[in-house]
DNA sequence: GTCTATATGGCGATAGAC
DNA sequence: GTCTATCGCCATATAGAC
């Protein structure tokens, strides 16, 4: 690690994602990094100010690993499995930068969702939005978009929790097995009644 | 309210919500609550103790909410209906609940996830087992009760990151409009191409 | 650029009066 | 059952030597 600034960002990313911003201490931090806090102040001016610093830093590093997917020529339902199974990987590979997404949208600061959703994720979202179209012109492709993240959030976020629930099984831990149920279900859908399905109708 | 403990607890619910456990002090809680910090430790041991006891409060009034869902007499994609109908409006207005859980399953304690899913969620995520199997048969239910809540989580737990991408509409802001789509997207998919998607090709 | 030492204040928790 | 007063500790942050 030449650069030290960088050394203490990636320490802090992880132990934020941990610990949230008030459970983390700076003496916890400085431990971490085999230093001393007041060598942690010369780089940042208050612990705030390295928490934003953090988060930024751990966003930056994730802007360009879908482009492959994006750039490939293929049908839509091909290049929708292949977002689905790399959406999936990457988040359940890159734990820290998962919960500190998340720690970030459950505070929902105004500010900071509006630097997160037009400085951070605007273009993998708008081609996402193109994919959704694609596949499905005649639906609202921002709920397709959304929907398609959702699906994909819960099983990484939730995998914690549904281990506990009797029915659960080890092969819900492969990325492809999960792409593969989401990618099939978004397409094929559940092949449920023939008859036309009103969500208008006053059944209830 | 009668009871000075259910007083202290559903106080402390909202603010370890909003402020997780180590972002609120017992003194930012007494001030809450018009009382003294001796006061509340009269009750509770601890601070740990006191937030035990919250999130099974929190957890405890939640349990019944859906029997008249289940109780219903009609067919699986009507009930599919309600149930994703009651979902979305319960989570919408009880954010104190949903995030509560969230930094539950963030934390991902396995003690605590054992509880959440054997002493809190299990019957209701049984029955909507039974619901995926009933919708198809064909399919493994555990991931279709599992997207499910995804589909649903998604729309409120990012609708604060949601507002800010280019294409939101207030719309998406009504359970029912969501719903519908989620309904809809679950029953017929995205109806995309008519030949047989295999995901095991080895295509990439 | 990194350290030791320290200032200042808020933290969880308790003692003991009423 | 609720309070005031207080303990001992650890938090963020800074001063200043090297």
């Amino acid at each position: 690690m030449i650069n030290s600034k960088e050394k203490i960002l990636s320490t802090a990313i992880a132990l934020f994602a941990e610990k949230g911003y008030s459970g983390l201490t700076m003496r916890q931090l400085a431990a971490a990094l085999d230093m001393s806090v007041a060598g942690i102040y010369h780089y940042f001016p208050d612990k705030n100010a390295l928490y934003l610093a953090s988060t930024r830093f751990a966003f930056a590093s994730k802007e360009l690993i879908f482009s492959q997917v994006w750039k490939s020529d293929c049908t839509p339902a091909i290049k929708l499995k292949k977002f689905v199974l790399a959406l999936i990987t990457v988040m359940s590979q890159d734990r820290d930068f998962c919960r500190l997404m998340q720690r970030e949208i459950m505070e929902a600061n105004p500010d900071r969702m509006r630097f997160l959703a037009e400085g951070v994720f605007k273009d993998q979202f708008a081609l996402l939005l193109q994919l959704a179209t694609q596949l499905a012109p005649d639906r609202d492709a921002f709920l397709v978009a959304t929907s398609i993240i959702g699906l994909v959030k819960i099983y990484v976020d939730h995998q914690p929790l549904n281990k506990h629930f009797p029915g659960w099984q080890r092969e819900y831990e492969q990325p492809e097995r999960i792409a593969a149920h989401i990618t099939d279900l978004l397409l094929k859908g559940l092949n449920q009644p023939p008859e036309s399905f009103n969500f208008n109708q006053s059944e209830f």
